[in-house]
DNA sequence: CGGTGTGAATGCTTTCACAGCC
DNA sequence: GGCTGTGAAAGCATTCACACCG
């Protein structure tokens, strides 16, 4: 299969969690289509880029869709009632941690986010040794000092960034000079880095919310909850 | 001036970021395409979108730049550090809920994240009356039974929903239905509703950076930082 | 029928390449 | 020289329309 591209890579993901939220067996790119606002076509061809039939006259089995997007996306997710194997290539959630332990960094350590994922948290980092001395976490708090040791040691592919604006890009070069993956960046620093970055401050959503700001007349093909 | 389209969009919010970082007073597509990882033919058509000449032989005057792009998105001043400019700060806000408090929400409530940009939080929600009375905050906390009333009395435009999974879908019901514009999710449900939703879930944002997985071999047209 | 999957057509976005300017 | 701004070309993504299937 080819490189899926990625306005559809995202839909999919997307779609993944909306299928996960789906009580019944089966759902068409009707349904889908009230539920995301996109339009029928767009979805089956989303669908249709998986390369597996999981549809027929009456639909998709909503299981088997969401496991081949999963599988499409090397995205594990674990079932809610227990079914699928859904395991990525190691069988292990992929090693994330959170640097900066501020308030939102604390915020973060809560595992009940991460668990049913295929993500876990397995350290956390603070240029305070105060506070990773005096936090409690089901995993181990590291001074900033360490950050390469362990994110090595622990094989670590993401890193969810919470440090303050001012350390984000020096921190942001120290993970990627340590083999990180990927980044999600809760500063509002705009990161020059050579992996990707996902931009998830408050300000920086509000901003694309805000400059969306589409003339208040697109009711019509628009999501809408179904009964 | 026309609609900007949505790539265009997402990155002129990003570049509007970045340029408030910079402290040079000129700044060529070259280097913006360095510290993005974007190319500069896409760059310049970018900012050709603005209808503003903003550049010169020698580049572009960053000051200027960066206020066409908030003029063009409506998006107000983001000053980023050091800025002497807090005197427009409370007229123009665009006004902001919480909604849930949650840990998360709660590390929201941190004022410092929003000061100096162009929202700012007003209220926060949560269904337990208990938090709203325990916890302490600069504006004001209200029971979820108040959500509607409050909305529409303090004309709140945004929401940040950070409440639990299983109330979301309803909950941005609500709001909507007050009259809210746009929603920041930070909950791992899909929404479904007739606003603009960006969704920045921590198991999102790490789903996004796992689906790319993009062969570890592109280095080359990479964002790189400038010395 | 009501639905999926898909070639063909449309419409957008991005890149190319170069004129014009400092 | 180095840069922006922009037609024109190339490349993608989305929609259309219809064959085909249960």
């Amino acid at each position: 299969m080819k490189q899926i591209p990625e306005p559809s890579r995202r839909r999919l993901v997307t779609l993944a969690a909306l299928l996960s939220q789906q009580q019944v067996e089966r759902i068409t790119s009707v349904t889908l289509s009230a539920l995301t606002g996109w339009s029928q076509s767009l979805i089956r061809r989303d669908i249709a880029l998986l390369e597996v039939r999981a549809g027929v006259s009456n639909g998709y089995d909503v299981r088997l869709l969401r496991s081949a997007i999963c599988a499409a996306l090397h995205i594990g997710v674990v079932e809610s009632d227990g079914g699928a194997d859904a395991h990525d290539e190691r069988g292990e959630a992929h090693r994330c941690c959170i640097v900066g332990l501020g308030r939102l960094g604390v915020a973060l350590l809560d595992g009940g986010f991460f668990s049913g994922t295929p993500f876990r948290v397995v350290a956390g980092f603070d240029a305070s040794m105060n506070r990773t001395e005096v936090l409690r976490s089901v995993f181990p708090l590291y001074p900033a000092s360490e950050l390469e040791t362990v994110v090595v040691r622990e094989g670590i592919e993401y890193a969810l960034l919470a440090v303050p604006d001012g350390s984000a890009q020096a921190t942001a070069e120290r993970l990627t000079a340590s083999g990180i993956r990927g980044i999600v960046n809760y500063t509002g620093a705009v990161l020059s880095v050579a992996v990707p970055v996902e931009n998830v401050a408050p300000v920086t959503a509000l901003s694309h919310l805000l400059a969306q700001r589409v003339p208040m007349d697109f009711r019509g093909a628009v999501p809408k909850r179904i009964e």
